[in-house]
DNA sequence: AATGGTTCCTGGACGC
DNA sequence: TGCGTCCAGGAACCAT
């Protein structure tokens, strides 16, 4: 389950691995990890083939790859089960669920694998965003697919009081708010269950129950609690998370109530419990949750 | 307008 | 051991 700091380990692999390499061929298959290309996999075919790979950027889960001469650039968003898997030698065998693969100039190989195709694959133009990161040290380009989605909290450019009054009298469940792209991205299940126990708030409040303080609060301890995660490589609980050269991650033995249903709680050794909320799981601590 | 529900998909976990 | 069944998850889309 790739978040953000999942997507930021695969793509510090990336942009290490690939970045001055020039595409001299690439395959793609009919997925419908394509869908959002009017000419499905043409688009993205036509756009990396015989263009040199100028790195590698990131917004949220999202992701994106740049290419020399165009302001176009390809954008993946992982999904579920989405790879983006650097071998140093041509992959010659096609193999299962890798929808797109390139060949760089130097042998070496990049695959785009996904066996539940909840992700994209899409040619966007960049544009400006908005707002920018402050200090505007540097203008930001994001691809233009992106312009609804909100800054992630890692970067310059987020700030709690941006969204807090069009927030502050919704009726939505905390974890469902914390869960909306628009309003913060990079954050997904497990790390908005972690979040949330760390500050001391029950997923299922309203957020209109709470102070801008304690909004900041979670804010901040998702920040945390996702900086944790990417200097150990990202969460595994099984193949589906890698990194750019298939390596897991080791953050999973640090999560303190996602999936520990049953399990003593860290803080008060009661017992963690699970509901769920706008059809996601929450795991929490009754009695440090409120 | 804002919110909640449905949908896509398949590997892995589980029960018999 | 092998089969069937069910569930997990992100975000676009639809319904209310």
């Amino acid at each position: 389950m790739p978040e953000l700091p999942e997507v930021e380990t695969i793509r510090q692999g990336l942009e290490a691995h690939t970045t001055g390499k020039e595409v001299i061929s690439a395959n793609a298959d009919d997925s419908r990890l394509f869908r959002n290309n009017s000419s499905g996999s043409e688009a993205v075919l036509n756009l990396v083939s015989n263009r040199t790979i100028t790195g590698w950027e990131r917004r949220g889960k999202f992701m994106w790859m740049g290419l020399s001469d165009t302001d176009e650039v390809l954008v993946t968003h992982l999904g579920m089960s989405g790879q983006v898997l650097y071998d140093s030698h041509e992959k010659a065998s096609p193999q299962k669920h890798v929808h797109l693969q390139l060949t760089l100039a130097d042998g070496s190989s990049l695959r785009f694998k996904d066996p539940r195709t909840f992700g994209h694959l899409t040619v966007s133009k960049l544009i400006q965003a908005q707002p920018q990161p402050q200090p505007r040290t540097q203008r930001r380009l994001i691809p233009e697919i992106l312009a609804h989605i909100g800054p992630d909290p890692l970067e310059g450019a987020w700030d709690s009081n941006v969204s807090w009054e069009k927030l502050r009298s919704s009726t939505r469940k905390v974890k469902m708010v914390l869960l909306d792209q628009q309003v913060v991205s990079g954050i997904g299940n497990i790390y908005a269950d972690e979040a949330l126990f760390r500050s001391g708030i029950h997923g299922l409040r309203e957020l209109r129950s709470l102070e801008l303080a304690q909004w900041e609060t979670l804010i901040g301890n998702a920040a945390a609690v996702m900086r944790e995660a990417l200097a150990q490589g990202g969460t595994s609980f099984d193949a589906q998370y890698v990194d750019a050269e298939g390596n897991p991650g080791y953050f999973a033995r640090s999560l303190d109530v996602y999936g520990r249903k049953g399990q003593p709680c860290v803080k008060c050794a009661g017992m963690l419990s699970r509901v769920v909320i706008g059809g996601r799981s929450h795991f929490y601590c009754s009695t440090c949750q409120r």
